[in-house]
DNA sequence: CTTGACTCTCCCGTTACTGGAGGCCGTAAG
DNA sequence: CTTACGGCCTCCAGTAACGGGAGAGTCAAG
C-alpha cells in the first residue's frame, strides 16, 4: 500500500495530479481511509499511472483516457487510435503552417533590420527590373491606404515585396500629386484596373530613411544634394519602398520606421 | 462605423470573439455608446483584427499578440518571433514524437486485429530463430507478472516484439511449474539474471486462442489432437505468445485477449 | 406599435492542471 | 508541554480562449 506522496514519487506524478485523477475517476485508490480521507494505492496503480502518463504522451485527452482504460469492448480501439492519429496530424500541419510563415516573416525582419543599419546614407546601387502591379492616381498621399488594399485584395498571394510608390511630380505637391501604389509581384497576371508590368532596371541613388514619413523630405533633400554634386541627371518616377511601416501587421513606433528612397539616375558617362 | 455584427461578418470572427477581444485590451471600440453600451468599431479595427487573426495563426498567445500590436519599440519584435518559432518547434517534435508512437501502436493494433480473424483454427507454419533474453523459474504462472516487469525494465528498448512464455513440463501442472518468461530482443545483450540466447525456429503447429487465460486448456487441447492425427512429434518447450492481454497499457476484455500457442514439431518426413 | 433581428451584461463550462488557504495528524526537538 | 515540521486532506480560485445561454434592452422596418 502506498500513500498518495509515495506513488507520486514512483510515477514522477505531482500529488496534486495524482487527487485530480482520482476526481475524474481515471484513478481511483483502492483505498479511502473514512477518518483520515487519505488516499491508499497498490501496485497496479502504479502500472496505471504509467498507462496514463504514456497516453498522455500521445496527446489523448482525459475522457479518451478514461475510455481506453476501462473499455472492455476494445473493437473501438483501433478507432479511437485512428481518430486521435488523424487530430495528431492535423494539429502537425497546421504548426508547420505557422512555422513556415514565422520563419518568413523572421527573414523579413532579419532584412529590415540589417537595411536599418545603413539607415541615413546616401548609397549607389544597380537596380534588376521589377514586375510590379500597380494603381496610378491623382489626389494626396495620405489616400494611399485604400490603394494599397485593393493591390493587397487583388494581388494576393503574388506579392513577393515591400509596397511601394511611384511619384511622378517632378517637385513635391501636396494636394494634387500624381504617384501609383505599386506591389512587386512574381509574375504577370491580369487585375482589373491594376496595371501590371515591368518597372526598369538601372544606375540609382537609394537612401533608406529611418523615422516618421513627415521627416522624408529632409532625407530627400540629402539624396538630390547627392545627385546634384555627382553632376547626376534624375529619372522620374522616383520610387518609395516601406521596408518598415504601419499597416503591416502592427504599427510599430514611427521613429523606426523604414522608407528607401530610390532615384533612377543617368550619370555622365553612360 | 460597424455594429460588432457587422465588424464580425468582415473579419469572419464570432460576435463572442471580438467581444473577448475587448475586453483583454486588444480591439477596443472606437466609441461604445454610453447609454445602451453597444460598440461601435471603424476601418482601422478591420485592419487590426485581421492583424490578430494572423498572428493567431502563428500561434501567438493573445498577451502576445497584444505587445506585439502595441510596442512602440521593435527591437523586442525579433526576440518575440525567434520564442515564437522555437516555441512551435519545439511543439512540433513532440506530436511527431506522438504520431510516431501512434502509428506504431496502430501497426501493433492492426496485427493483433490480424491475428484475430485466424484465431482458433490450428495452423502449420515454419518459426525463424529468434533472439531472446529470458527469466526461467519454478513456482506458479499466475506469479509471471514481476518477472515480466523485470525483463521490461532490463531490455527496455531492445524488446521487439510480443511477450511470451515458454513451458518446459510436459504436462500441465499448477504449482510447481517450470516456465521462462522471454521477451524478444533485437540484439545480444548482457543483464544480470536474464538469459539472452536464440530460440530454434522450425516446423511449428500454432493456434491463436481467443479469450480468457482459463480457457487456454481448450487449445492447447485442440493443438495436441491436431499433432497426434499428423503423427507429429511435440518438441519441448512449448511456447505461448501473448499477442493481447492485459498488462500492456490497458486491460481489454478478456474474452478478446489472443494467445499463441505454438509448439515445435518433428515430422515424419524430415 | 409591433416584430424580429441585434446587442448588452453576467455567469457558467470547457481542459488539465497549479497554487494557496486553512486544517488534521503524528513525530521529534527544545 | 509547546512548538515546529512534514504529509495529508478539502475547498476555492485561476489559467487560455473562448462558447453557450439567460434575461434584458435597442434598432429599424412595416
Amino acid at each position: 500500500m502506498f500513500t498518495i506522496g509515495e506513488l507520486s514519487k514512483l510515477t514522477q506524478l505531482p500529488v496534486k495530479t495524482l487527487r485530480f485523477y482520482h476526481e475524474q475517476g481515471l484513478l481511483v485508490p483502492s483505498y479511502v481511509d473514512p477518518d483520515t480521507g487519505y488516499r491508499y494505492y497498490d501496485q497496479r496503480h502504479v502500472e496505471t499511472a504509467r498507462a496514463i502518463v504514456y497516453l498522455r504522451n500521445l496527446e489523448f485527452s482525459l475522457s479518451d483516457i478514461g475510455q481506453i482504460l476501462d473499455s472492455s469492448r476494445d473493437e473501438d480501439l483501433l478507432a479511437v487510435l485512428l481518430r486521435q492519429q488523424s487530430i495528431v496530424k492535423e494539429r502537425i500541419k497546421g504548426l508547420r503552417k505557422a512555422a513556415k510563415s514565422l520563419d518568413q516573416f523572421i527573414v523579413e525582419e532579419r532584412k529590415a533590420r540589417n537595411m536599418a543599419s545603413t539607415a541615413n546614407e546616401v548609397q549607389e546601387k544597380v537596380l534588376t527590373p521589377c514586375l510590379v502591379g500597380g494603381i496610378r492616381t491623382r489626389g494626396r498621399y495620405s489616400d494611399c491606404g485604400p490603394l494599397f488594399g485593393r493591390l493587397g485584395r487583388s494581388l494576393g498571394r503574388h506579392i513577393c515585396g515591400s509596397a511601394m510608390m511611384l511619384h511622378y511630380d517632378c517637385e513635391y505637391r501636396e494636394d494634387d500629386a500624381d504617384f501609383e501604389a505599386c506591389m512587386p509581384v512574381r509574375r504577370t497576371l491580369e487585375a482589373a484596373g491594376i496595371d501590371v508590368r515591368e518597372l526598369p532596371g538601372g544606375r540609382c541613388v537609394s537612401l533608406v530613411h529611418r523615422g516618421p514619413y513627415d521627416q522624408l523630405g529632409h532625407s530627400y533633400a540629402q539624396v538630390f544634394k547627392y545627385i546634384n554634386d555627382h553632376k547626376y541627371k534624375a529619372l522620374s518616377p522616383s520610387r518609395e519602398v516601406y521596408l518598415k511601416g504601419p499597416g503591416m501587421i502592427f504599427k510599430g513606433n514611427p521613429e523606426n520606421y523604414l522608407t528607401e528612397i530610390q532615384i533612377l539616375v543617368e550619370t555622365g558617362d553612360a
